[in-house]
DNA sequence: GGCTCCATGTTTCCACTGTCAACATTGAGC
DNA sequence: GCTCAATGTTGACAGTGGAAACATGGAGCC
């Protein structure tokens, strides 16, 4: 097992948790910043490393995004499932509450959801897990479409395609608030109101059957 | 008047229209391989000048990215016009147009998209007429709400409000299939109809008093 | 307990980038 | 025909991502 840096005294040659550290300077970097600002030297400097140090842990630079977008879609279905558990009233209701989540999510870390969605990772391929944990995304949607679905409470169709609706709104009204293409969006309650004004529609459409 | 370069013979010292040429080869480079990869010194070559010639047309490289992002507005909402415009059939029918040319839009221009809607333009305050551009998009977008609404066609409601659930949904439909987020996504025929089954239910809402 | 090896970290170097300052050219207007 | 400001060029600089060669030291073997 490596061994963790000697607290208080001397730095060890060898960190004992890079990776880590990496990650963290990098994420909180990202989110005070954004992507197209931080550099890997100034990541590796935080984390009290030489400038190249990342490579013995990433490929490149875009790996570590990768990774920082992998816990983030992670971060997010998590914050997605809690409010749908934590939602009382029908499935409609655990929908919305999700979509709600999810418009939150964006709007409290713009540059972590560019990232995630933005053109900071060329090529997906690169990282199955990054893609894997992005379809565990579409998966829930999906999942309480499909529940609906089975309470009779929403419209039939492909439940993927529904689910799809579902997620290109919260998405896009996400990225478009927190892109201030909208006016007010610095206003919480604001963010709040129209998310439920604007699921509630498609809500509505999905219900009628 | 600034002489063009004399055809055929010798290059002019003075370019003639190097704002053109410069944008020309700006919008070529991006619709091949996206804002992150291009670089001001490659489009100055292309467009056949020194690599800080650009300076005396834009104040940096991100003036040069703005001005690229206000053309794609302005031919987004051209494209949505018309669609909006040779719709047959119902206002509803009009609103789905204009869905269905956004996502075109966003799928056969990707990164062009991407630019116009990431974070490559850190301060849209910047660029007065960028804002307005994208504000004329929204425009159009609640323009064709408010008429639904006195044709009696839509439901009541702020019609801003309602339009930013339209462009909510199109915009994030477009962005999941271009970050192919969404298998299938390849596919012109999946694009299409998927554009429509997905707007169909937001109208669905929209219609449903 | 001592030795060795390899994972981890460092140093040095390179090509490339955006941007600035100083200089060159030339067409338009007096 | 002269001048000057708009336009374009050259050369420099600091910062970037990344490669190559080297340094370090803990884990596992004897």
């Amino acid at each position: 097992m490596t061994r963790t840096s000697k607290p208080g005294k001397r730095a060890a040659y060898h960190h004992g948790d890079l990776k880590s550290a990496l990650r963290a300077a990098a994420t909180t970097l990202i989110a005070e910043r954004g992507v197209e600002t931080v550099s890997l030297r100034e990541i590796a400097q935080i984390a009290g490393v030489s400038h190249t140090a990342a490579y013995r842990h990433y490929a490149d630079k875009e790996a570590v995004m990768a990774d920082l977008a992998e816990v983030g879609f992670r971060e997010l279905n998590a914050t997605m499932c809690d409010a749908v558990a934590s939602a009382t009233g029908g499935v409609a209701l655990k929908l919305q509450s999700a979509g709600g989540a999810y418009v939150r999510f964006g709007v409290e870390q713009p540059h972590l959801l560019q990232l995630m969605f933005g053109a900071a990772i060329a090529d997906w391929q690169r990282y199955p897990d990054l893609v894997a944990s992005s379809e565990a995304l579409y998966a829930t949607l999906t999942e309480i479409i499909r529940a609906g679905q089975e309470e009779g409470k929403f419209r039939a169709g492909d439940p993927a395609e529904l689910a799809l609706a579902a997620w290109s709104l919260v998405h896009g009204l996400a990225l478009l608030i927190c892109g201030r293409r909208v006016t007010g969006s610095d206003d919480a309650s604001f963010v709040e109101r129209a998310s439920q004004r604007v699921t509630a529609l498609l809500i509505e459409g999905l219900t009628h059957q």
